[in-house]
DNA sequence: CTGTTAGCGCGTTCAG
DNA sequence: CTGAACGCGCTAACAG
């Protein structure tokens, strides 16, 4: 290991004293000509400390390079400066996004993310609890309303905030911020309907989100009055190829022409492509309703109808109940129902 | 704050004892009849430990709820098990498919990350390093090879491996591992001479890295004989509608019809479907080279031609080497060149 | 404004 | 196989 040029790499890091690591206050109190503590307080409030040892001090610092040792900090503080966060995917620009703005507002608060995938499904979402919660965390950021038992007992037992983020519920944990995903699927099934459009077919990923939205756009354009409702569901995540392949099975399963209902905005993209690709109208033979409303959605021809859900305001909003419960501002609402907007473009 | 049902919230929170949290080794150990330390060994190594001791001490954690402390236990062993990575954007799929294949590696291997965007530019890259050092990772995940003189001074004086990915070079901190940027730019100009392309024009996101691959695209053209290259160079991040925008600007600064070289897949993309709109065959009017090979590269119709680099290998051999030098296993090499290969498509 | 004294919860010796 | 003692680097009272 470079820079690890001790003879006995199984001796203790801390054998390796007075090196550029192993910095301490105490170092750079004693370079400085003041106690450890003085540096401590130079560090957290420097008002409480006089401009000259201050001075003598930042000095010291800067010649030893001396990084606080933030573990240490929190051990004694019980504040470890910590959020962290779980999410499906990091990979999914719907939950990255979410976690960006929700990061640059922690950020700004002096906090720092620890973020961790757990897949869909949440069985290692447990293991993965249990092993941020060994960090001691200030807070915590889920996505998604559903987890195991066990899982909410460890949460509750840490008695911090709890943001479940994307979807909401009566009964969080904590706190919840996000829409109703079902709504949303009965919201265009009524705008499909309205369109006037002979058959309905619905396009979907494999996560539960997606099939709740799916599942409620079915039902929902059935009973008020649609002819039954042609499905491709898939178990893998979302992807343009999914999206053409969810297309041609729709065909294949005698779907001849009408609405698309997909569980994501990609979906729609290449539900789109494909039908271009068979000579198929859009939205003449084949509309599409896709959702997320990304970027690309707006800018792909024809542009895509969508159901827009502000991710980045989720983020925001997550993080700003978030902080107002880590300063003790009491407890705040606990759903907050952010909404969704049907976007109409050109694709139905 | 929820559970925090004290009265007085400005109490210390060590002063909450006996309760849900204020669960150590030391009261698992009480309620199963042994020390502390007994606790500590049947964590860690349940082989330590007699069979029966080691059953009283599993219930005792089963109803106590116990969390370890990762915090003290870090700061007893200087082993943090963190890793911290820093990338440019973690909403851009280059890299949070790169930070996740590293990630779930690691994971692997016990690790965590903590994860932070740096924007791009260096300027608060330093803080941001600073900020991770603190909390004393065993090691660190940068992206690209530029770094500020006193970050680098910082992550020397840490005394951990430290991954430079996504690009090479012969000075790396520590290790590199990512491929040639500007190897690209050429082999995409020969590439498109060969094809006997009438003019170039280049379409760039405002990227350090991404512009050393149009620059190498441009130059390496006119050198090997073409005429001279039409450039729009965008200060903000790669999109569809830059794209779109990016042939628009060509169109106008004169580009009558050849091939456009995009700095990334998306930005390829919006050619293609400004080209469209405005009735351009592709490839006969307008031929498009990408970069990234992003899934939708090959689903898009035309298939988009373009450099393919494996951003998940860059994870995992970055993981590799770093798992390599933390188990002290000697230095290894320390310029890591994965390559990257072209890909022909439709588009050009 | 500054120093002293105690822990924070856990690993790591060293004895039994 | 188990326990006592000590220290990791820092914050939190309490004195001066």
């Amino acid at each position: 290991m470079r820079a690890m040029n001790d003879d006995q790499a199984k001796k203790p890091r801390a054998a390796r004293k007075g090196q550029g690591r192993g910095v301490t206050m105490e170092t750079v109190g004693r370079l400085a000509g003041v106690s450890q503590v003085t540096v401590s307080r130079a560090l957290s409030d420097p008002s409480k400390v006089s401009p000259a040892t201050l001075a003598k001090i930042q000095e010291a610092i800067a010649q030893t390079g001396f990084v606080p040792n933030a573990l240490a900090g929190a051990l004694a503080s019980s504040k470890s400066m910590l959020i962290s966060a779980l999410v499906p995917s990091i990979t999914n620009i719907v939950y990255s996004s979410m976690v960006k703005a929700f990061s640059e507002e922690m950020r700004g608060a002096g906090y720092q993310i620890l973020l961790s995938e757990t897949g869909f499904g949440p069985e290692d979402e447990e293991k993965l609890i249990a092993a941020h919660l060994s960090r001691r965390p200030d807070a915590m950021f889920l996505t998604g309303i559903h987890h195991s038992a066990q899982a909410r007992r460890m949460l509750l037992g840490a008695e911090i905030p709890v943001a479940e983020v994307w979807d909401i519920t009566d009964s969080p944990i904590d706190f919840c911020v996000g829409f109703n995903h079902a709504e949303t699927g009965r919201a265009a099934a009524e705008y499909a309907r309205r369109k006037g459009y002979p058959q309905a077919g619905v396009v979907s990923a494999g996560d539960e989100r997606a099939r709740r939205r799916s599942e409620a756009f079915a039902r929902e354009w059935e009973r008020i009055g649609g002819a039954p409702v042609a499905k491709m569901l898939f178990d893998a995540q979302a992807s343009l190829a999914n999206g053409r392949a969810g297309l041609r099975g729709l065909l294949a399963q005698g779907f001849t022409g009408g609405v698309v209902h997909c569980s994501s905005d990609l979906l729609a993209h290449g539900v789109l492509i494909e039908a271009r690709a068979q000579g198929l109208d859009v939205p003449g033979q084949i509309a599409v309703i896709g959702f997320g409303d990304q970027d690309f959605a707006a800018t792909v021809e024809p542009g895509i109808t969508t159901v827009r859900v502000d991710m980045a305001a989720f983020g925001r909003a997550a993080a700003q109940a978030m902080l107002a419960r880590l300063q003790g501002a009491g407890d705040g609402p606990s759903v907050i129902d952010l909404g969704f907007e049907i976007v109409e473009r050109q694709s139905a």
